[in-house]
DNA sequence: GCACGCCTCCAGGAG
DNA sequence: GTCTCCTGGAGGCGTGCC
């Protein structure tokens, strides 16, 4: 890649890599500088603002500075690997529209003579939603307490006088992004206290192919993605970052002392960077012994402290001195533990480098990332990491995508010596930082291509959930076109309504098909699917919340089918535009570019992480607009999407069987094609292009599949022998341990299956496994471990009011016994004779086990498999049912 | 009081 | 706090029977 800047101080480091992978030597070691960032040094770093003059730096964040009354950019400067603060110059203030005149609003009383009132402009924007121009009027601000979020704002004034307002609701730092049309994650320059952004060279090769695979695309289309390719193009700089974890004595052993409250010590303070620190800060207790010293421990500085309160000032110094500090739950434990008990040692506020939120905790001078609420986004866990991890506690996503674990402890935390303490607390503060480092920092490139898209500051971005980023990067394309952002009521009021019927109850529109399986074994069968289904949808018909059930009378003949909705043939949609963009980017540039075997591993690897985060975005962009807490919510989006998904899905099936195909199966968007000849796939996915405008592709071939009569319920084995599970009972996560390693066993009998006669023997094979594992059940040779169903906590144990499920009941008995439980806690229990049925399995006995309960869950588990295979449980165990099974076992 | 059927709740998964 | 569709286990409740 040759557009890194050759300006750069590093000149050797021209390819991006080499600048991305190695750390600057003058950002290394930087540690033990005196000194805690009270508001002095505050003002120190504000006075050396500009001298980063000239010299490429990275916007990571935007916040507002209440002190200076100003919006505070923080730049993360890659040659000292620190943070520059740069404070704004242009005078830009805060605001809302309303679409009363100034006259009518100096009628008002308390808006021109409020205090926070600073001036009017009328000016003209563009409704969307009604597609017209409109004059407003603007009600600046000093500052943006004085806009909204106080009961006497002038937003609340002016509504309750029965004026509109519009844009009172977006934060002032997200307000000065748009209007500035910064990009968080971009590099800049700051020249004569400006704020430039680096033009980033497209390697002309690049555009010579946008120019021929955008041919078809219409200009807009074009345009755009040329303003957005920079995007994905720049390179990400190395980011100098620490990761920070703390422990606190507690008397009583797993119980989380409270924050709030910080009543006991901290007694460890772990820091592991990415420059080389290593350090465990330790207080010293007269009942507990230090230890020893020992192999994990080695290259680790330690310090004792015998006084907290140093414990915490180095503590402070750490988090003051790195750009980005990383931490696994600091919002709600570490940091705020950290506050709270510095305030009730005596420390000023000023002297404490965190900024506490209602659920968050930042940092004054750096930005603080708290990788649980990241890994926790149900669209990183899914799309960006494909679903590796399924609890997001620290040791489940470590053991996932690092394949390290928390290190063991036996004894309570607050009973270690405290060598084992440093260990304990070193380590997870080291699987913290790891988190951001494996692949080639994978995590950090995804967050500030996240940022770059969504256009959020780190903070909001890795603490905001998929419709946050959307809605930003939404937004910030409204302000671009000077189109007045539409409030939620006016889109719903307008265009609220549904017109089909869900099948689920509850449920707002219908969505997705899914056919009934054909049961049996099908040799040789091509799975074909749509790439993004739903987002060509939106791309080619046009959908948008402006454009679904417009106000043009010719276009309500342009009906969207399965429903009453029509769109609009005048006009472009604004969403239709950004989703195709962002579709059209992945699926014909990145993707590809991703394998392209002419370029560097490096710069592959890149476009991966490129197309990784595309695809998050394009994943979601449908579901957002059914999703009743999304601002632009707008249910015939939805809807829309959706029966036009189904529309073509009918479609293609219909004409797979006028083609002589036999179509077995099929969920949302893909086909099981048993045994096509290659030139009808051919043929059928050439069809679906020309008449539907979508592309389908191959996406499979199994050398066989199994379905049973059951939806969402197979599996197959693939042409090299890999075997695909969907939605079987063996590999859910709630299924008894000693179930899962038998329908393992299983499925490997299954997958050396190439023939009708090989099932045959396979029978014979399931057969003795199943047998086994009741035999074993029967005579108590499983573990509890084994045995225990683990099932997740969906709320509090006290929302559970209407019924008691049987984890609820475990969790129940604990608590009993002083444990603490939350939502999204494991809970893991057993079932027994007697009693409630079930015990929490800290609380049972190998001996009470109700193992009929458990042949139940073999049986379901195994039922599910055999159907497809023409056999039965009862078969498998022996002709005379049940009784004659367990007399077999004796 | 209890078996039974039916509906609902809940968790986990597919797409 | 993106969506709907689907499965299986268990709880909860009314009904009919003894």
């Amino acid at each position: 890649m040759t557009y890194a800047r050759s300006s750069r101080r590093m000149s050797k480091g021209a390819l991006f890599h080499k600048i991305y992978l190695i750390p600057p030597e003058s950002s290394r070691f930087l540690m033990n500088m005196s000194g805690s960032l009270n508001e002095d040094k505050l003002h120190d770093e504000r006075s050396k603002e500009n001298l980063s003059n000239g010299k490429v730096v990275y916007l990571l964040s935007v916040t507002y500075d209440g002190k200076a009354g100003k919006a505070l950019l923080k730049f993360y400067d890659p040659e000292k690997g620190d943070i520059i603060l740069w404070h704004d110059n242009t005078g830009h203030k805060p605001y809302f529209y309303t679409n009363l005149s100034p006259e009518e609003l100096y009628r008002i009383k308390g808006v021109a003579s409020h205090p926070g009132f600073d001036h009017f402009e009328v000016v003209e924007k563009f409704d969307l939603l009604h597609l017209r121009k409109v004059k407003v009027t603007k009600v600046v601000a000093k500052d943006p307490l004085s806009v909204g979020g106080k009961k006497n704002s002038l937003r609340e004034i002016i509504k309750k006088a029965g004026g509109k307002v519009w844009e009172a609701k977006i934060k002032y730092h997200n307000c000065y992004i748009y209007d500035r049309q910064l990009i968080p994650g971009m590099p800049y320059r700051i020249v004569n206290d400006k704020v430039i952004m680096e033009k980033v060279k497209i390697p002309s090769e690049l555009e010579d192919l946008v120019e021929k695979l955008w041919e078809k695309e219409p200009e807009e289309e074009k345009e755009m993605l040329k303003e957005w390719l920079p995007l994905f193009e720049s390179e990400v700089p190395w980011i100098r970052r620490v990761a920070i974890d703390i422990e606190v004595y507690s008397p009583i052993p797993d119980r989380v002392p409270s924050p709030e409250r910080a009543y006991y010590p901290v007694i460890a303070v772990a820091v592991y960077s990415n420059d080389g620190l290593k350090k465990v800060l330790i207080l010293r207790r007269h009942d507990v012994e230090v230890g020893e010293r020992t192999e994990g421990l080695k290259d680790v500085e330690i310090v004792f402290f015998d006084d907290e309160r140093e414990l915490l000032r180095e503590t402070f110094e750490v988090l003051n001195e790195y750009p980005v500090v990383l931490t696994f739950n600091g919002d709600n434990f570490d940091f705020r533990y950290l506050w709270y008990r510095a305030l009730k040692l005596g420390f000023k506020r000023d002297e404490i480098p965190i900024v506490l939120g209602q659920d968050s905790a930042l940092l004054r001078k750096g930005i603080h990332i708290d990788l649980y609420r990241f890994f926790s986004n149900r669209s990183i866990q899914v799309y960006a990491f494909g679903g590796k991890y399924r609890e997001t506690t620290l040791d489940a996503i470590a053991q996932a995508l690092l394949n390290e674990k928390k290190k063991e402890h036996i004894k309570p935390i607050s009973e270690l010596d405290l060598y084992e303490l440093a260990e304990y607390c070193l380590k997870d503060a080291e699987l913290t930082l790891k988190l951001t480092t494996f692949e080639n920092d994978l995590t950090m490139k995804l967050i500030l291509l996240f940022m770059r898209i969504s256009k959020l500051p780190m903070e909001d971005l890795t603490r905001q959930g998929i419709s946050g980023w959307i809605k930003n990067m939404l937004y910030f394309e409204h302000r671009k076109r000077n189109y007045l952002i539409p409030e939620p009521e006016e889109i719903r009021s307008l265009k609220g309504i549904t017109v089909t019927k869900a099948i689920i109850k509850g449920k707002k529109y219908m969505g997705a098909i899914v056919m009934e399986p054909v049961p049996g074994i099908h040799f040789n069968v091509v799975v074909l699917d749509f790439a993004s289904l739903y987002p060509s949808m939106i791309k080619t018909w046009n959908l948008s919340y402006e454009t679904v059930r417009c106000p043009h009378e010719e276009c309500k003949k342009n009906i969207i089918p399965e429903t009453t909705h029509w769109v609009c043939m005048k006009r472009r949609g604004l969403i239709s535009l950004i989703v195709a963009l962002l579709r059209d980017t992945r699926v014909k540039l990145y993707k590809k570019r991703a394998k392209d075997k002419s370029i560097s591993e490096r710069e592959r690897e890149w476009y991966d992480v490129v197309q990784r985060a595309l695809k998050v975005f394009i994943n979601a962009s449908y579901g957002v607009f059914g999703a009743d807490t999304f601002p632009l919510y707008c249910p015939p989006v939805a809807e829309s999407t959706a029966a036009l998904g189904r529309y073509a899905i009918k479609q293609t099936v219909k004409k797979a069987k006028e083609m002589g195909l036999e179509v077995i199966y099929g969920d949302t968007d893909s086909l099981f094609l048993k045994n096509p000849p290659k030139e009808a796939v051919d043929e059928l996915i050439r069809w679906a292009e020309e008449n539907l405008k979508v592309d389908l592709e191959t996406d499979k071939i199994y050398r066989y599949v199994s379905l049973s009569t059951r939806k969402k319920n197979y599996f197959g084995v693939l042409e090299d022998g890999r075997i695909d599970v969907k939605g079987l009972l063996g590999k859910k996560r709630n299924t008894p341990e000693f179930v899962k390693k038998a329908f393992a066993q299983v499925l490997n009998i299954l997958s050396n299956v190439k023939s009708d006669e090989d099932f045959r023997h396979a029978k014979e094979e399931i057969k003795k496994i199943v047998h086994e594992s009741y035999i074993r059940l029967k005579r108590k040779e499983y573990s509890l471990e084994d045995l225990a169903i683990k099932v997740a906590l969906s709320k509090p144990l006290n929302e559970y009011t209407k019924s008691t499920p049987q984890h609820v009941k475990a969790a129940l008995q604990i608590v009993k016994f002083g444990k603490k439980v939350e939502p999204g806690d494991i809970i893991a229990y057993v079932k027994v004779r007697g009693g409630e049925g079930v015990k929490h399995i800290q609380l049972a006995r190998i001996d009470e086990i109700d193992d009929e309960k458990y042949l139940e869950h073999m049986k379901s588990t195994f039922e599910q498999l055999l159907d497809a295979l023409g056999m039965s449980f009862e078969e498998i165990i022996g002709g005379g049912g049940l009784e004659a099974f367990f007399k077999a076992g004796k």
